[in-house]
DNA sequence: CAATCACTATAAATCGATTTACTTTTGCTT
DNA sequence: AAGCAAAAGTAAATCGATTTATAGTGATTG
């Protein structure tokens, strides 16, 4: 009992032998193939169960084309959008039945090559593809190159190969012109954190394009920075330090979740009171923003939505049910309505230069 | 060349084909094996060049009794705390020459010693288990029952079987009673937001400890809650409300990222200055506490120190260079030293009820 | 010149599950 | 009871790399 851990792995044949049967009717009941009879089959289970037996993946891997395995690649799990991301692919891929292998790029391509090629070695039956900067990246490429299944997602626009998920950051964007023109805001500041990517630019035409489209006269001001803390800290202040004589903004739109976090110690740093002087709302939702006071009004990218979607798609093309054309699936973003903007401000009040 | 990538890979026996030679040379040549001629590995190398050669996974694997995989299994792919813990890892496994292969136990025990049974079918050379209660939970039976190489990460005390690694809770929670009754604070509140753990009362052991030590006389208050967001707050702002008469606690040391965010919030709701009249200090760093305003004073988990620690102890047993009795590894914590606790106030600014 | 040693190289066995191709049983019909 | 199709079972091939046991090749030595 006590060196039970030490003895050998049993094999199938020593399945096979204990139930009296040959290797081949042992897999046959292991996969529940109907033609076998009750009585072995039964001798079977018991066998198995007695002697604890488990199949070895690599040798059944080895003889199998495909395996019922699916490789994620995202380019950072310590940020909270993949973590959940991977979190909700996970638990779609199990329940049909497929295991999930996961790996951080680290935001290197070089890195989401050599992962993508790892993960074919292990013959993973398709990827997820989290891409450091676009779809026509390196591990793309090499997705192409080795002819593989798999689908995009988050950074990418539509590709002519793959399936790809995303946010849909313009309809978002664009609802948050709607809500900040109909509080009557006519100032407002776009603020970028991050380096510029597919995702944020969409975000600043979805707002941009509406926002004028509503109203012809608005004041768009808008604000990036991508060198560091330091830097960012000051670019802001330089901003409002700038603005001070002609009136400044009354609404800041933040594009990210660390603009949102540099804007707020901003507005804080100069006394500028939320929602009242200065109506901030940000894109991402992070645990912290529900619970500051005031709380902050934010854009929640459907993270579960898009897991979901990822691997509807890639089991999808997997299980051969659609060999059509690549499908680009839009997800809908979602506002979540708290402080820090006030509905339908009487317009005086934002008036400019009146401060 | 379209083709290429629909061609079947090719096999060991391809590039000794193609190179003139046996499959055993080739292997060796790929193994470094020093008994080949200069002149054959060469060949080889150009054949293995040529046809794009990888040899599999799963076929090296099936004939070598361990692979150089090691498997980790945190509770939690969505915090940043893991997130982190995990990337650590990941470098320092694959500078050894390991593969990481990540999952998470999603906070299940059923989840975690299932985990732990597939990597031993993948026959890692070991384990990084975080569990998700304790070291006497479902996953580490697991580990000890097949036998596995592992080491058990922070959410555990000293085991009699595997190397632990954990932060040093107790001697930073020593510090943070010295720094806060250095700064004259004479009524401190302990607050909690999450199941109380073995990591949470170290906190507040150590704490208590050292601050009764210090001074015998201190009002340290406790204030504990794992309901869910309403009741957090709920709880907190009835412990205020009842406060109201007989002074208010100076500082308030909270004893997570989460309770470090509750009390940042009710803090600010009552209009309670920090650090003039309520000082606080945080167990867990986060983004954005360097980033509000006034910063917040921090301990830092030593994850990166935590993730080379437990890398070095495991490729030590894995490797056989230690096979002593398990060790525990204490990391020590950072304060790092924000805005949001004064040094060295004056004693009569602190002096109790004095609203 | 035969014997021995050191080096290279390779054929074949091996790992464990799956699957193919084939044999044996069973069940049913006439 | 013979005939035959369907069902049940199995031996052996297979997947691809590694490794063992063995064979070949020179070179060196007694």
């Amino acid at each position: 009992m006590a060196q039970e851990g030490k003895a050998k792995r049993a094999t199938i044949h020593d399945v096979a032998r204990k139930a009296g049967v040959s290797a081949a009717t042992v897999s046959k009941v292991l996969h529940n193939v109907l033609s076998v009879k009750e009585k072995n089959a039964a001798r079977v289970h018991a066998a198995v169960k007695e002697l604890n037996f488990r199949p070895d993946p690599l040798a059944s891997g080895l003889r199998n084309e495909k395996r019922r395995i699916i490789g994620a690649v995202v380019p950072d799990l310590e940020s909270p959008f993949f973590g959940a991301l991977v979190t909700g692919l996970e638990r779609g891929f199990e329940a049909a039945g497929y295991r999930l292998i996961v790996a951080s790029s680290r935001e290197s391509e070089a890195r989401e090559a050599e992962l993508v090629t790892r993960m074919n070695d292990w013959r993973v039956g398709g990827v997820i593809l989290a891409p450091v900067r676009s779809q026509r990246g390196s591990g793309t490429e090499m997705l192409r190159a080795l002819d593989m299944q798999a689908v995009l997602i988050d950074r990418v626009s539509a590709d002519d190969q793959f399936d790809t998920v995303v946010a849909d950051n313009y309809a978002a964007s664009s609802f948050v012109a709607d809500y900040l023109l109909d509080a009557g805001h006519k100032h407002i500041l776009l603020h970028g954190a991050t380096r510029i990517s597919k995702a944020v630019r969409t975000r600043v035409d979805g707002f941009t394009t509406r926002a004028l489209a509503l109203q012809p006269d608005i004041q768009i001001d808008t604000l990036f920075s991508d060198d560091g803390l330091e830097a960012q800290r000051d670019s802001l202040n330089q901003y409002f330090d700038a603005l001070e004589s002609d009136g400044h903004p009354t609404a800041v739109f933040s594009l990210s979740q660390r603009s949102t976090l540099l804007v707020l110690s901003e507005l804080r740093r100069r006394a500028l009171r939320i929602p009242d002087e200065v109506a901030l709302i940000g894109f991402d939702d992070v645990d912290w923003m529900h619970i500051t006071w005031p709380s902050i009004t934010a854009v929640a990218q459907p993270v579960a939505a898009m897991a979901e979607a990822a691997v509807a798609a890639l089991l999808a093309r997997i299980e051969g049910q659609n060999s059509g054309v690549p499908v680009q699936h839009l997800e809908a973003c979602t506002m979540l309505v708290r402080e820090s903007v006030e509905p339908n401000l009487s317009p005086s009040r934002r008036a400019h230069g009146d401060d």
